[in-house]
DNA sequence: ATTAAGCCTTGGCA
DNA sequence: ATGCCAAGGCTTA
């Protein structure tokens, strides 16, 4: 198939601070963007788009495949301004979380620019039945073999076939099952084919935005009747009644699929950030149950305000194993690992016993200038730091 | 109503 | 080498 339409690069003026996307698009809300050529790349709304940044700009490129036929006017700019919410002023928004919670304010500096995707809500389901007792690295793998198997060809890059999402009637078939197993979906196969097949044939056509925020309106919109107006709590019900998808994964497709700003995922990380830095859970019963997610979400939505749930990825990217190695120098001394190691234990609180590591001074204007680099080599430098008592919804193995 | 075990797979680590 | 544990949980008994 060929492909035709290589746009020039064009850009939109945002800094950093109000978006970054070396951290946004890896930090486990999409699991398609890849990095290639130093460009991160992905089909998005049946067009492949590639973008850089630098201090000032976006930089976008879109490339049309030949068939269907590109549209007459290009509206990837909308379509930007749209997944990146840019009419959000990130800063004020960071400021105000400042100032209620300090915690956030230690962290916040070395994690800027880390923004909520505006993604279809049909991919925020797919994706996050998948993550389910899985590791971001794997996610992705799987997402992008559903799209290689069962999305639509957008693109090559280089040798590489980019294919955009499937839709839910894409994965219907009768042999959708056993053919996710083969890929390596594990259990998750089944909550996927059912789940696209209740969206496809079982509810109505629009199921899936009646849940929307209102106020935050899908790109593709048709607005709904007053009437169907959804609340956050209905949309989060209604989406518990599939199959595969618990109170975390419903908040996840609420955040980041349906606009619903205050809607707090409660994984383990969260959790664990919950008990460490909000000190939430360290008395009465110890289980993490449905009513202790519930109240982690309350708490954080008391502190934090109607955009909790932004203000919460914040923190979990800033806790995510991957990050909390960000600023270090990829050459990769014997020095150079210890000084990660000792700044590992500076991000992620004093709980967990100090390495016998000198702090040098080169470590804290590391940790201050920590920005994250995208081609980390060393990966894992420091033992695994998890507790005992964070495994206590993971008895996989 | 609440709790514990089972589930697919990959990769790191002892 | 072999086994165990952890990885952005959900379902069932």
């Amino acid at each position: 198939m060929a492909i035709k339409r290589l746009g020039d690069w064009r850009k939109l003026p945002v800094s950093l601070t109000e978006l970054c996307i070396d951290t946004t698009l890896r930090c486990g809300q999409s699991f398609r963007w890849r990095k290639i050529n130093d460009e991160w790349t992905c089909a998005l709304r049946g067009r492949l788009l590639s973008l850089k940044q630098d201090s000032t700009h976006l930089h976008y490129k879109v490339t049309w495949p030949e068939v269907p036929p590109a549209p007459e006017a290009d509206d990837t700019e909308e379509l930007l301004h749209h997944y990146f919410s840019l009419s959000l002023d990130l800063g004020s928004l960071y400021e105000q979380w400042s100032q209620v919670d300090p915690n956030f304010r230690k962290r916040a500096p070395t994690f800027s620019g880390v923004r909520i995707l505006s993604q279809d809500a049909w991919e925020a389901l797919v994706s996050f039945i998948c993550s389910s007792n899985n590791n971001i690295s794997r996610i992705s793998q799987m997402v992008h073999k559903l799209c290689r198997h069962y999305g639509p060809l957008i693109a090559y890059v280089g040798d590489e076939a980019i294919h955009d999402l499937p839709g839910p009637g894409d994965l219907v078939g009768p042999e959708v099952e056993a053919h996710l197993r083969e890929l390596g979906f594990g259990y998750r196969a089944k909550y996927i084919a059912q789940t696209a097949r209740i969206v496809a044939k079982e509810k109505p056509n629009s199921w899936l935005e009646s849940l929307r925020n209102p106020q935050s309106p899908s790109f593709a919109s048709e607005k709904l009747p007053e009437s169907q107006h959804k609340t956050y709590r209905e949309a989060h019900d209604e989406l518990l009644a599939l199959a595969g998808v618990g109170p975390k994964v419903a908040d996840c497709v609420c955040l980041m699929g349906l606009g619903w700003g205050e809607s707090v995922p409660v994984d383990t990380h969260v959790w664990q950030i919950a008990q460490r830095d909000y000190k939430m859970g360290k008395t009465k019963s110890k289980t993490f149950n449905k009513a202790m997610y519930d109240a982690v979400g309350d708490h954080f939505r008391e502190l934090w305000g109607p955009y909790a749930g932004w203000a919460h990825s914040v923190l979990f990217t800033a806790d995510l194993r991957e990050f909390a190695e960000a600023g270090i120098k990829k050459e990769g001394s014997v020095k150079e690992v210890k000084v990660k190691e000792e700044i590992i234990e500076e991000v992620t609180g004093p709980r967990r016993k100090r390495k016998t590591v000198e702090t040098t001074i080169e470590s804290q204007v590391k940790l201050e200038d920590a920005k994250v680099e995208t081609d980390l080599e060393i990966r894992r430098t420091s033992k695994r730091r998890q507790t005992r008592a964070s495994s206590r919804t993971n008895k996989g193995g």
